[in-house]
DNA sequence: GGCCATTTGGTTGTGCGCAATTGAATTGTG
DNA sequence: CACAATTCAATTGCGCACAACCAAATGGCC
């Protein structure tokens, strides 16, 4: 196997319990929290994984990885940034931006320099080039919004709701 | 850096347009398009590693990562199943499947063997080990919802939600 | 039986995500 | 100034995700 499509029509949702709101077996049964969790965590993470896919297509032409994608779209928006602060927007560490930012810099859209004021920080600016792939980056986001088949208002109000529910997770991850 | 915590606080969302319904800047500007994209490209592949790094935390225990979690609450519904569907309820395939059922056997938790009637096909089954775990992973869930600081019906909501999101952006990378 | 497309897993290569370690630069303190 | 603690980036190691390619088994067809 090994291919792109997923012939059998794809579930997305193993066995996606019915919902029988009239005769489920007993709320508290754990059986009954598994299978909740299965929905759920692996929904995300199919969706996550299904919303990657697309940018994968978009982004080719860009000759840009999603992840690289975001860490441009940041650029674009602040000019030249610091990695630690390009992690902090982008809750990334230096183990994942730091090769990523060379595979940028060979790709000629990024240039990584010392700071002068500080020689422990590395500033990543935009180079022309990079710069100039914002133009045809404008093209990338009506493409996935179609994609989506959402309204405007329903991405935005998942986004909130996704927003909250990172931030209880994030406090939950280190309370814990 | 490389560390776990975000210490300055993570933003999670760089500066989060107030979604002022009353006057945005032209909803047709290109900029608020890709600040938009920025947002719930950005907002969604945020909460999926939120979700992992809280997964990674109460896995531990178990000795599982999140997606081999993922793979045994399958193998815990349905007993045995050959890769190929395994790969079809997750929505992974052999590249990704192949090593991690191989660690999965390592670990003691599953069993592959050829199919007798079928030599292409190799059916995962859990072993004894694998099927007493499942007792305790049914601790798990509620440990991720309370995580999540949603309510039960919230969390289904989102699911559906997030079911209709994946299933359309499925079809849209199919098409494209 | 012989041939060929299809199905099924496996392997390789690339890139992301994160924990842990290292090393240099900076800051704080006596 | 000397010395310890902190900050920042890079590196290493492991696991996941996916594309591309591969070999074996199967099934239809003549």
């Amino acid at each position: 196997m090994a291919r792109k499509g997923y012939p059998g029509g794809m579930t997305a949702t193993p066995t996606p319990p019915p919902a029988n709101p009239a005769a489920p077996p007993l709320p508290g049964a754990a059986d009954d929290w598994l299978r909740l969790d299965q929905q759920i965590c692996f929904t995300l993470n199919a969706a996550s994984r299904a919303f990657n896919g697309v940018y994968r297509v978009v982004l080719k032409d860009l000759g840009l990885t999603y992840p690289q994608y975001l860490v441009m779209l940041v650029l674009w928006e602040h000019g030249a940034l610091p990695v630690k602060k390009l992690g902090e927007q982008l809750r990334l560490d230096s183990g994942t931006l730091s090769p990523l930012l060379k595979r940028l810099e060979a790709a000629g859209l990024v240039r990584r320099e010392r700071s002068a004021r500080d020689e422990r920080s590395v500033e990543v600016r935009p180079t022309e080039e990079g710069t100039a792939l914002r133009r045809r980056a404008l093209a990338v986001p009506r493409r996935i919004v179609a994609a989506t088949g959402f309204e405007i208002d329903e991405i935005r109000d998942l986004g909130a709701r996704l927003h909250q529910l990172t931030t209880a997770l994030d406090k939950a991850a280190d309370g814990a």
